[in-house]
DNA sequence: CCTTGACTCTCCTGTAACAGGAGGGTATAG
DNA sequence: CTATACCCTCCTGTTACAGGAGAGTCAAGG
């Protein structure tokens, strides 16, 4: 019989650790005195002990090694338990090289550039979202206010509410100046009528790469330059059309110093 | 002025985030009504969310990207900050690289045996210790039962008090049946006097792969293959004299079933 | 003006696997 | 018998929130 402080320096456990898993079950000491509450274990149980720093070395939850310990479990459970523990362990390497490389360009870029970035590209997942819209080719992106305007006509006149700011969705597969095929759209909660100038549909969900460009439309530019400049070494490429939100805009405040615009492009990684 | 809800669709991030990151001061709301307790906040503030995000995407800790939103660092500051970041995760890459190479080689061995193995290999680091030893060219192993006998007598004499079971280390360069080269030595408290049969040494702390045998000793070399057949898929090396520990030994039990012993073999990872 | 429903608030709990410490009882060698 | 090393049970803290309870608040429609 062994107090729980000798058990420990046999098994090279801490005793912490010894009453944390006689508590969760996973390794019961085969005698506590009734009275005074004290662990004994025997020295047979070191086998047991060391079975679950094994499987913890596999990198596997204290819960997962409870089920693995269970005695009338196939061949097939355990390797599906390993099996399914991989998958996640890859899953976790992806995420931690493809965050090594973020860390690794913004470094670069650092050292490069002497400051820190104007504009930081965060990956998001933007939820699906029901939008009215119209699209159309415009003679460039100059009078994309009047097609706003021309959207709040329609959306006041068919008594729509907008439950969003503004978006813009650019279908233009490369960039350009002029004849620009665009797509203004506002989200809304419920279907527009039909047999109207606007339709609606359902913007699907997507990851994008997303900045936030504060003040004048002519520098919305450099904010895509940042985008576009992160893509390719962090290994994502553009998988849709580039939205802008106008989330504080000419109808909010006066000062272009204040307009504040959300920049996203889809993205997925690049093979 | 954006109401929480308001500002968590824009900047997609969950509510509880963003009143976590007020109550962590973060991100502050520009402005707390007094008497709701109501967050507003503005647009202008989503460059501030966005950069937190992105330094998120990083794996940094809020702890750190607080750090890192201060005004006054320099870029060295800063390219500091990213470069420890960056050294911790290639160590926590590295750590989920030899797991996922564990799971991979326990999930083959569990496939080619159809069984789950009898030895359960786990790596602990071994503290230093200090012990009572001698070192002796036995004829042959069956010997080691005597050895300790003359170990005990010493230890009784010199009254010196043992501290832990008594330990095997055995010193040839590769395995051999017999003209072996070990040494039979007790963890002790104090330093054993001089000018004794018995001399006094540190065992220096090491990282050691540990199986546990139950049963008699004729089975011990299972153990030692199970050992050596874990090492090189997993990408490790013999670094030192392996050690045998006593757990429960014959002079704990006379049932040979019962003998717990521990296998260390202390190991480097492999170039 | 009132209602209703959508929002918001604070506070509490839970997460994983323990570590650290307080306060108090227990084994054992001298 | 005492000193000391050991053991016990709580309680807190760790990270970055999620989920939910219970209560108050805002804004639109009747």
């Amino acid at each position: 019989m062994l107090k729980i402080g000798d058990f420990s320096r046999l098994g090279l456990v801490s005793v912490k650790a010894l009453r944390y898993y006689d508590e969760t079950g996973l390794l019961k000491p085969v005698n506590v005195d009734q009275f005074t509450g004290y662990r004994y274990y025997s020295a047979s149980q070191l086998g047991r002990l060391n079975r679950i720093l094994a499987l913890k070395d596999l990198g596997l939850s204290l819960e997962e090694i409870g089920t693995m310990l269970q005695e009338d479990l196939s061949v097939e459970q355990i390797s599906g338990i390993l099996r399914l523990r991989q998958a996640e362990a890859q899953t976790r390497l992806h995420e931690m090289q493809a965050q090594i490389q973020r860390v690794e360009v913004r470094l670069r870029q650092l050292e490069k550039e002497g400051v820190e970035p104007m504009y930081d590209v965060a990956l998001k997942m933007i939820p699906a979202q029901r939008v009215a819209y119209f699209r159309r080719v415009a003679p460039s992106y100059a009078g994309v206010g009047e097609l706003f305007g021309e959207l709040f006509g329609y959306i006041g006149r068919l008594q729509v509410r907008p439950t969003g700011p503004t978006i813009l969705i650019m279908h233009d597969p490369e960039f350009r100046e002029q004849d620009v095929d665009i797509e203004v759209a506002i989200p809304v909660a419920a279907p527009v009528p039909t047999g109207t100038p606007l339709a609606d549909r359902v913007l699907p969900e997507t990851q994008a790469a997303c900045v936030i460009h504060q003040g004048a439309y002519d520098g919305v530019g450099t904010a895509y330059n940042a985008v576009m400049a992160w893509l390719e070494p962090n290994g994502y490429k553009i998988a849709g059309p580039c939205r802008e939100n106008y989330l504080q805009s000419p109808s909010d405040t006066v000062d272009p110093a204040q307009y504040v615009t959300g920049i996203q492009v889809p993205v997925e990684r690049a093979v």
